[in-house]
DNA sequence: GTCTATATAATGATAGAC
DNA sequence: GTCTATCATTATATAGAC
């Protein structure tokens, strides 16, 4: 139904994971028919089931394509992840159907989506080590919790990305709402939201008495 | 099919209500039938139609019934609607489905959905200003998208909650872990990860460079 | 209010022609 | 490789008895 001109050149085959990695990002998994898939790489829906098999393997193979998209663009990266996936931003038309349906492989919660997670999480928690390492992070009380909290605090924006652009009019995945996101991002990752250290030093009395009195 | 003994004494439609907003939070929509949800509730498929006329009005129903609970919650307190959203993750068996209801809302992006998030926003907006003008928090080169940030940042890791619960062995909702994240939550919000600000010196440098050259 | 039985539409997948 | 035609299943929703 979309006659995508870079697609032209395509193998129907090609045009079919496309035009589901698109879709399925889009409006889900379930929201989508095969015969939408079919429709948007202007095939028959058999045709869909004959390269693929069935529709849940053709979800398994957009998944392995978007891991292995994202786990080759890591590969370039020495950057935290978060780098790797405003790179992956960068190219709009390219990857963000990929990041889309990442969003939704990620809340789904697929096996392939838990691998993927997990190599995410190693990926943060190894960047951060060494930047503690290197004086240029922050240390930690609980180094995995922080390197959690750094992968979903800079996955949340993604999985609510639709939200994003409503709210300030600007598709949050276009250079000129990235280049605006920038500063504030550093700000925020410099200095943390809160002014003094009274919040901090009450959390680790709690946390001190909590040590001392582990029933609560 | 899960004789639920704290909702032995609801009325048939409050059944049927709780039981939607559990399958409907934990599998999904469109994965989850009419059926699922009448033999969840101990009743007939017959009876949801009757009693909420389509299952997109079912549907409806819960996710005001999600926003006012929050909303209701959320009028109490003053803090961070960061912290509001703790105070509903206290009680997991009260506000867990309810949790995970409001997770696939917000990726789903139905229109409760946005009334919802641009709720949330505000009053993260809000709280953050004040903060700003008491001297508690950090003032921003853009509030607005500060404010995004936190908020974000916030609801990620109840979006990704699976997956956390999966990485850490514990569900994310559990007391124990809430307990373990508060510490390391607030050291992330009190000093940033970075520990220089040689990235923030370089960003603002670049934010300047690009008013002065805006074509880039 | 609650049930059973059923109408109707859409879906994933198959079969076979070209 | 690609299509059309069709099957079998499942879904939502309706109708009418109790």
């Amino acid at each position: 139904m979309t006659p995508d001109p870079a697609s032209a050149d395509l193998t129907a085959r090609a045009r079919i994971r496309d035009s589901a990695l698109l879709l399925f990002g889009r409006d889900g998994y379930l929201a989508t028919s095969v015969r939408d898939v079919a429709s948007h790489a202007g095939v028959s829906a058999g045709l869909v089931i004959h390269h693929f098999g069935s529709k849940d393997d053709l979800r398994r193979e957009c998944d392995t394509y978007v891991v292995h998209m994202i786990a080759e663009k890591a590969e370039l990266e020495t950057r935290p992840s978060a780098s790797v996936l405003q790179e992956l931003m960068a190219d709009v038309d390219a990857f963000g159907p990929a990041i889309d349906y990442l969003a939704r492989m990620l809340v789904d919660d697929s096996p392939e989506a838990a691998r993927l997670f997990d190599l995410l999480f190693e990926e943060t928690r190894e960047v951060y080590l060494e930047g503690v390492e290197a004086g240029t992070m922050n240390a930690s009380s609980d180094d995995d919790l922080l390197a959690m909290l750094l992968l979903a605090g800079g996955l949340g924006p993604l999985l609510l990305r639709r939200h994003i652009t409503r709210l300030f009019g600007v598709d949050y995945l276009s250079p000129e709402f990235l280049n605006r996101l920038m500063l504030p991002t550093v700000e925020l990752y410099t200095n943390g939201p809160y002014a003094d250290d009274t919040m901090l030093q009450a959390a680790r009395q709690l946390a001190a008495a909590r040590r001392e009195e582990p029933r609560v």
